[in-house]
DNA sequence: CAGCCTATGTAGCATTCGCTACATTAACCT
DNA sequence: AGGTTAATGTAGCGAATGCTACATAGGCTG
């Protein structure tokens, strides 16, 4: 058969949902056109009817969840601003400690490994979502902090760090190390 | 043929040695048998024979990696005892950034995204490495720090994020940070 | 010397991979 | 109405995948 009647016909716009949310279930290495397509409910065909290319389809999904990304960061409690760089660290942990964040955290570390072998796209995506979380750290930091910028990037590392260990099962270690540094409370 | 007449055997401890040169080279990714055996010079036949399965080659190549790791720490100036945590910080972030080390923290990022993801030899492999860095920063903490563990995981924490960082290229907003919270001199 | 056993080569198998060729049909345009 | 085109299905291709079956040459042990 050929173009649906009524179905309206599928763009790029309304499979990325549909393939971000295969990979955030089943991660990016493993990911391949006919499971891919069968998640979005289409043919390998079509994903490449659209995309082009493979490769092509899977930087257009890291730029869709680049975004997502970004958007969850907008809806994160933008109004009040924390009383000290402790509360606002405290809050974005808690923020990344939320169990709905996970599938996107172990997807988070598959996307830094392509960041770092330089495959494409990855570095562009991982680069937009860590600019993101320091111009939101900026925009979130004490009134008054002295030194917004530099302070930010300190407080990123740390939940970088955090984050990885945290990947590794090894979390308590990434808070014995804050609480020994006093940046968060026991 | 047969049983070669001269040569030695090959074993599990020969062959990793250059199966570890080629997953930094290649990455652990795109590791299949047939690449890895021509890297090894021998044959996917042999590498099934000698390991039982890919599965249980990664996993004795991520111990194998995880052991290299810790010989290079133990090589890594252990005679002397910096006289700061600024300096301790400052020697593992200089030893980091050797070239020579490029190709294993690119392989790095995979390991941990493989232990996010908890596949089979990863998490393990990880938290050995992590954890001897962090045996190794106790003990290199200066003299008399009053909490050689948890400054170690402060440290711990701070290392791996600033490398994380590194692998967007994003290095300098790390140094930034540091810089901020006067970790470093500028 | 007669076996046995270990290490190896050769061929292949079923599956999956990304991608393409070709056909077909419904919607749109003149 | 008739032609064009956008969107899709069906089949398949060549390569790569992990792994297996079978054969066999050499060393070791009796």
């Amino acid at each position: 058969m050929a173009r649906r009647p009524k179905k309206p016909p599928m763009t790029k716009e309304s499979l990325l949902p549909r393939l971000a949310a295969h990979v955030l279930a089943h991660g990016l290495g493993q990911a391949s056109l006919r499971p891919l397509a069968r998640a979005a409910g289409t043919s390998d065909r079509m994903l490449i009817y659209h995309f082009g290319t493979k490769e092509a389809l899977i930087i257009d999904l890291l730029q869709h969840l680049a975004g997502i990304y970004a958007a969850q960061l907008d809806n994160l409690l933008a109004a009040d601003r924390p009383a000290s760089r402790q509360a606002l660290l405290a809050r974005i942990l808690a923020h990344n400690a939320d169990p709905a964040m996970a599938p996107f955290l172990t997807l988070w570390w598959e996307i830094v490994a392509g960041a770092a072998r330089d495959l494409p796209g990855f570095r562009a995506a991982a680069r937009a979502m860590v600019d993101r979380l320091h111009a939101w750290l900026v925009g979130h930091m004490p009134a008054g902090d002295p030194d917004p910028d530099g302070g930010a990037s300190y407080l990123l590392t740390l939940i970088e760090g955090s984050l990885m260990l945290g990947a590794l099962g090894q979390g308590d270690r990434a808070r014995a190390g804050l609480l020994a540094a006093g940046l968060i409370a026991p």
